[in-house]
DNA sequence: CCAATTGCCTACTAAATCGATAGGCATATC
DNA sequence: GATATGCCTATCGATTTAGTAGGCAATTGG
């Protein structure tokens, strides 16, 4: 499952995307229409800032808006940075490798390569479909 | 990431099968072999025994075997079992459903949308790989 | 019957993570 | 210079994680 954070996260980038002008987004504004904790969003969009998916502007008129065009934004990207690896064993990570302690022979491990093919999977869905894939939302309203 | 009590099980779960005599299988045996602490590996297995994936056996050539046919064991049971649901959102389990808590409308969520088949493409995986799909490894042996 | 070997049960613990909250400083706008 | 914004530091309680310790219960072999 995935954390609070990274679901808070998805929400307010989203939200973002969608209130997409050139005027950048207030914290209490993402905060109010999201219904999230405020003070604990301004801690994940730092993340974000940080990360590089969204700028920051201070004072007055001042908030969060995208780093690039919402179409380079996707999922994929946006869970590894909140969430960590996609990857079930470190072992089948692409972005945080890790060779597993006690392991004999990678090559053979059967555990390895079942979970190669759910990362691989999940990989594909996930890093295929961005912020600018909202098509169903926009259908509905 | 799975937790080190998921890879533990999984380990311990593919000994068992290999080891996949008559005899059952001393806890002793397969701490040594897979190096896995022993106590913490009597806690695992006993949970394996409450979801009735291994048997028990007590005393003097006790130990556990597996309660079904290797092929009726999948992997996606073993993990969900001991990791809980495979979704990312608890809205798209299908084990442990629950409704997000401030969600509008589930039908046009897009996060729904797209953990909805990144669960589907996990599940159909991990749920269609069982203890006997261990080709590579008797390949290598 | 007894000793050895095995699983089972209870309790405990140290460390990390999760989901926040509080308060004040820095900066930009009008 | 008041106000609205983001930024930084610190703290907190609850839960989870990854174990460890010690002894009881059952089964088997001699």
């Amino acid at each position: 499952m995935l954390t609070q954070r990274s679901r808070y996260a998805l929400r307010a980038l989203i939200f973002i995307a969608r209130s997409g002008g050139i005027a950048p987004v207030p914290i209490s504004v993402i905060a109010a229409d999201q219904k999230l904790p405020r003070k604990f969003l301004e801690i994940i969009l730092l993340d974000l800032k940080n990360g590089g998916l969204v700028e920051s502007y201070r004072g007055k008129m001042g908030g969060y808006r995208l780093a690039r065009p919402p179409g380079q934004i996707s999922f994929g990207e946006i869970i590894r940075l909140i969430e960590g690896p996609l990857a079930l064993v470190p072992c089948v990570s692409v972005s945080a490798y890790q060779r597993c302690a006690d392991c004999f022979e990678e090559s053979t491990c059967v555990i390895r390569k079942i979970m190669l093919t759910v990362r691989d999977n999940t990989a594909a869905i996930l890093d295929h479909t961005s912020l600018a894939d909202l098509s169903i939302e926009r259908e509905a309203a």
